[in-house]
DNA sequence: CGGGAAATTGAACGACGTTCAAGTCTTATT
DNA sequence: AATAAGACTTGAACGTCGTTCAATTTCCCG
C-alpha cells in the first residue's frame, strides 16, 4: 500500500505539470480538466482523487511559480551590501527589473499568480499566503538602508506599495492595453520610477 | 416603423442598465445573461436583437463607467492653475486621491474595466480605445508643468507610468489581497508616491 | 484463490453564452 | 377590412465547462 499512495503522488506530480503546461501555452483560461485527464492519461473523474478542486491546482502551480521568482530575485540581490545606503536604490531598481523579466519570461503564469480567483466562498490556505509573503524580504532590506530610523511596521507598508506600483506598471504593460506602457518602454520607465522612489525616500530620511 | 426602432433603443438602454446594476451588486462574472432577460422582461434570445454579444454590453457598461470618473476627475481639476509649478504636485496627488475614491465607490464596475477581456480574436471597437486614452489629459496637464522642457512623447510615456503606477496600489489595495497595501493606508500610501514622484520629477527639470 | 476494500471510470448534472426553427405580431397594399 | 409579406420574438436545444457518483474494475492480504 506504500506503492499506492507513491503512485498516487507521481500522478499528482504529472497533473500539476500538465497544467502548468497548459496555463503557460493557453493561459488560466485555457486550463480544461478533460484536457489534464489526457495528458496525464487517466479519467476525468480520476482528477478528483488527486486534488480537491481546480483551484487546488492552479494554488500547485502558483507556488512553483513563486519559487522561481525567489529563486531569480535571489540571483539578482546576491552580492548586494545590505548596510551601505548608496546603492540601495541600485538594488531597488535590480529587484524591479528581475521581476520585470520574470513576468516577461513567464508571462501566463505570471500572470495566473493575480488572476486567479478562489471559488465563492472558499479561503486562500494558509501556506499559499506566506509563500507571498515572503518574497518581500527582498525589497525590505534596501528599504531598510534607505529609510533606517523608519519603523518595521511603516517599512513593510512602504515595501507593499513599492511593489504593487512596480507591478502595476509591468501588469498593464505586458497587456499590451493601449492605456498602458508600451512593452518595449517598460524596463526605462520601471527605472525611471524606481530611481526617484528610491532617491526621494533617501534624501528625506 | 419609427416606433419599433424606439423601443428597441429604449430596451437597449434598459439592458445597459440591468447590466450595471448586475455588475455593480455581483461583480462581473455575476453578470448572467438569463438574469439580464428576465429584468429587462424579455426572453433569453431577445438579448441578441439588442446586442451583438456580452462583450458589447460590458463595453457599454464600462463607457458609462468611463463617463463617471470623467466627471469625477473635471471636479478635481477645476480650479487647478495650469502653468504655475508649484502645486503641479498638490495636482497629481489630487488626480490620485479622486482616482482612489472613485474605485472605491464603484468597486465592481471599475474593476470590470480592467478585468474584461474581449472574447477569443474579438477586437475592442474604435470609439472604446479613444475614451480610455481621453482620460489621460488630466495627468498630462500637471505634469507637463513639472517637466517644462520635455517631449510631447516623453510627457505622455511619463502619464502611463505615473497612472499605471497609482493603478496598481489601488488595485491590489482593494482586493485586499496579502500583499497588497491595507485598504485604510491607502489614501496615505497614494499621497506617499505621488509626492516623491511629483518633487522628483520637479527638481531634476 | 477469494473476498472485502479501495481506486477508477465515464455518463450524467447543472450552469453558462449563444443559436435558430418555429411561432407571433406589425405593417403596407389592395 | 382583409390579407400577404416581412420583421420580430420566443424558448428549447447545442456545445462547453467543472464536478459528482453509481457502477465497475483493480488491488491486497488472509
Amino acid at each position: 500500500m506504500v506503492k499506492t499512495t507513491e503512485r498516487r503522488d507521481q500522478q499528482r506530480e504529472a497533473l500539476v505539470l500538465a497544467a502548468e503546461r497548459a496555463i503557460a501555452e493557453r493561459g488560466l483560461a485555457g486550463l480544461r480538466a478533460r484536457d489534464l485527464a489526457e495528458a496525464v492519461g487517466c479519467s476525468l473523474g480520476a482528477i478528483y482523487n488527486l486534488v480537491q478542486d481546480m483551484d487546488e491546482l492552479v494554488l500547485r502551480v502558483g507556488s512553483r511559480t513563486l519559487a522561481r521568482l525567489d529563486a531569480a530575485l535571489a540571483d539578482a540581490t546576491r552580492g548586494s551590501t545590505p548596510g551601505s545606503s548608496d546603492d540601495a536604490t541600485d538594488t531597488l531598481v535590480a529587484i524591479a527589473q528581475t521581476y520585470c523579466a520574470f513576468a516577461r519570461a513567464n508571462l501566463q503564469l505570471w500572470r495566473t499568480l493575480f488572476e486567479h480567483r478562489m471559488a465563492e466562498g472558499a479561503i486562500v490556505p494558509e501556506w499559499a499566503i506566506t509563500e507571498q509573503m515572503t518574497m518581500f524580504r527582498y525589497i525590505l532590506a534596501p528599504l531598510r538602508a534607505l529609510r533606517p530610523r523608519a519603523s518595521e511596521k511603516d517599512l513593510l507598508l512602504l515595501s507593499r506599495t513599492l511593489f504593487s506600483a512596480v507591478h502595476g506598471v509591468i501588469v498593464l504593460g505586458l497587456e499590451e492595453k493601449l492605456v498602458a506602457v508600451p512593452a518595449a518602454a517598460l524596463d526605462g520607465q520601471i527605472e525611471v520610477i524606481v530611481r526617484l522612489l528610491g532617491d526621494g525616500l533617501k534624501q528625506r530620511a
